[in-house]
DNA sequence: CTGAATCCGATCCGATACTG
DNA sequence: CAGTATCGGATCGGATTCAG
């Protein structure tokens, strides 16, 4: 049943296929946020897709202490990372990508390539919409 | 430059080549909102990628009139659909996927995949969290 | 039939202040 | 260092009404 390789992806029955459209705007809703899609390839980029919240907050320049809070949670709860206190003075918190959260930078690529082929013409789409 | 194929989407290096994730995040902000995803679905599940107002109107359970217009003006500006106007009278508008719209359904459908095996582990884990 | 305009509650998020 | 608490502006989106 992996569809994949089958050229078919541009089959409108092909994706209709598919049950639950609310699940995957539930999906893109999460990380489609302000800050979710900046926190997990941050993390994915630093070493053993680990690093401490300070560390992301400098990685991220303009989140708010607040909103890297609230973004880390989110993502904690979806599974997508995990949160390890060591109880020190001053306190030390890391955070890591789980197997789930590393499995999600797959589809991300395709969205990722699309972007970076189809950005521009998005861009003059919207230059043309506009003056008029 | 086509990574494809190539079985390093899980190196986190690959993933982080890539520049302005910034733009990444603005689509998803885009398809990421509350209707979106529907709309080029339901195009994509149409006739001929074709639909007329009061067609993806009753295809959208709980759309409102306000926000299928607000919705199919966006993906319009974006380039992902066109809009067609037949002066009759009663009026009627169609709209359809462009090429754009509709080469967006191959990585949307990577994340439609994503979902249909990890949903259910994302739902577990959300229930592990809330029971703290 | 396909909108546009207005109102209004809900949610988001930045700024700021405070804490163990 | 890594949070929590609170406030307020901005944005979102549903309901309703009006229009070509």
């Amino acid at each position: 049943m992996k569809n994949i390789n089958e050229n078919n992806h541009f089959n409108p029955a092909f994706v209709c296929g598919h049950k639950d459209p609310a699940a995957v705007r539930e999906l893109l809703t999460k990380i489609g946020d302000r800050w979710s899609i900046f926190l997990i390839l941050s993390l994915a980029k630093l070493h053993r897709n680990r690093a401490r919240f300070s560390e992301l907050e400098k990685s991220i320049p303009g989140i708010s202490q607040r909103m890297l809070t609230l973004t880390l949670r989110n993502l904690e709860r979806d599974g997508l990372i995990t949160r390890e206190l060591f109880p020190e003075v001053p306190p030390r918190v890391e955070y890591e990508l789980t197997n789930l959260g590393m499995s999600l930078l797959r589809p991300m690529e395709g969205l990722i390539d699309w972007v970076a082929i189809n950005w521009e013409e998005v861009n003059k789409a919207q230059s043309r919409f506009d003056s008029r």
